[in-house]
DNA sequence: ATAAAAGTGCACATGAGTGTGCACTTTCTG
DNA sequence: CAGAAAGTGCACACTCATGTGCACTTTTAT
């Protein structure tokens, strides 16, 4: 009755990032996928997770500690810069936001999902308030509002853009979220191309 | 042998709208579903269409009329207020668009869907053009890469804000839309304050 | 009113995905 | 090495959606 085998916790460990890699592809990406993909076969998931219930919502508890982590690890000077910075960590995490936003497209795990990315969320907004507060964010929507547009614009740009120069993507991705976020697109490019500079003009 | 029935045309009109309505609502609306919205059987839709391939290709081909429609109604003195209506026009077609987006997540209609959709995006990548040139849009993004991203904007308001208040989303898109070509808050409020101002500010 | 068109209500076959049982083999671990 | 844990390979039952056949009823247009 020993404890456990240090390959099987392997094997588990492959079978949620595998999950969530083929979820990222395909929401409804089907076990024996999953379970191939992780070198096992379908059978032997069943011996890791009651059911696909299960294996979702232990992906979905994965990603929640890794949202978690990026959301600590967010900390500028200044909110249009912790606002790049949070946007890039995303833009690196590509798959996990891909999986999350497959995921949350069934009704069943909206509510998790949502615990899932609640430390994000609550630092994304409170980095709108203090830039809507210092007037470096716009204000002509409320500051619940533009949390979610801010929100949905980089979740789009991490999701839809498959190009090959991830680069200048990700790049892409902070200039249509500065842009959305109130600054025109003149004073987005000059804080994209000083980014040593460590202040920078604000929204007016 | 007489060539048809009017209520047969109707039913098959009334098969293609419920079908766009519950496409948009679940990608993967079953045919039992649809035939159930039109109030007929789903053995009665097999009289209509060959099979689910052939309905779903029919509802493309019924959205690319009103995307050409919408496409050649857009018309302004400038690219901005082009833009503009162009984003109002597509919200008040909310659904097709959000049936679109749907079926585009099928690599099998991908194809249909594009050429579907082709008059609405030459009319945005013209407006991108014209805008770029006259000095009113962002010069940070080449013109292909602004059009898509525009269009992105545009898809994600659209079809990921289902609140209460149409209006107030209406302009909530309008703004994303100008913030991400270019404008600063500033002059997307002004913009949007006087509405019967002809003319206005351009972007710089 | 009547005949063809349209629609109903069943039954059936098919295919894909899920979840389980069971005998068997492989692979760690002490 | 020995034994338990982990995994394999198969069979099976179940569900859900698609697509078809066929006898039957309803509706429309002439």
């Amino acid at each position: 009755m020993r404890p456990s085998r240090r390959d099987a916790v392997r094997n588990r460990d492959e079978l949620l990032s595998c999950a969530q890699r083929e979820i990222a592809r395909d929401p409804r990406a089907s076990l024996a996928t999953i379970a191939r993909a992780a070198g096992l076969t379908r059978r032997a998931l069943y011996g890791h997770f009651a059911d696909r219930d299960a294996l979702v919502r232990a992906v979905i508890e994965r990603g929640a500690e890794r949202f978690n982590a990026i959301a600590l690890g967010v900390s500028a000077s200044e909110p249009l810069a912790e606002l790049t910075e949070l946007t890039t960590r995303l833009w690196q995490e590509a798959s996990l936001v891909h999986a999350s936003a497959a995921i949350a497209l069934e009704e069943r795990y909206l509510t998790l999902t949502a615990a899932s990315l609640a430390p994000v969320r609550a630092r994304l907004a409170a980095i709108v308030e203090s830039g809507q507060r210092t007037g470096r964010m716009r204000r002509d929507i409320s500051a619940a509002t533009l949390t979610r547009l801010i929100e949905e614009t980089a979740r789009t740009l991490i999701v839809r853009w498959d190009e090959q120069d991830a680069e200048a993507t990700a790049q892409l991705a902070v200039r249509a979220v500065l842009s959305i976020a109130g600054l025109s697109w003149q004073d987005v490019d000059a804080r994209l191309s000083n980014v040593d500079k460590g202040e920078a003009p604000d929204a007016r």
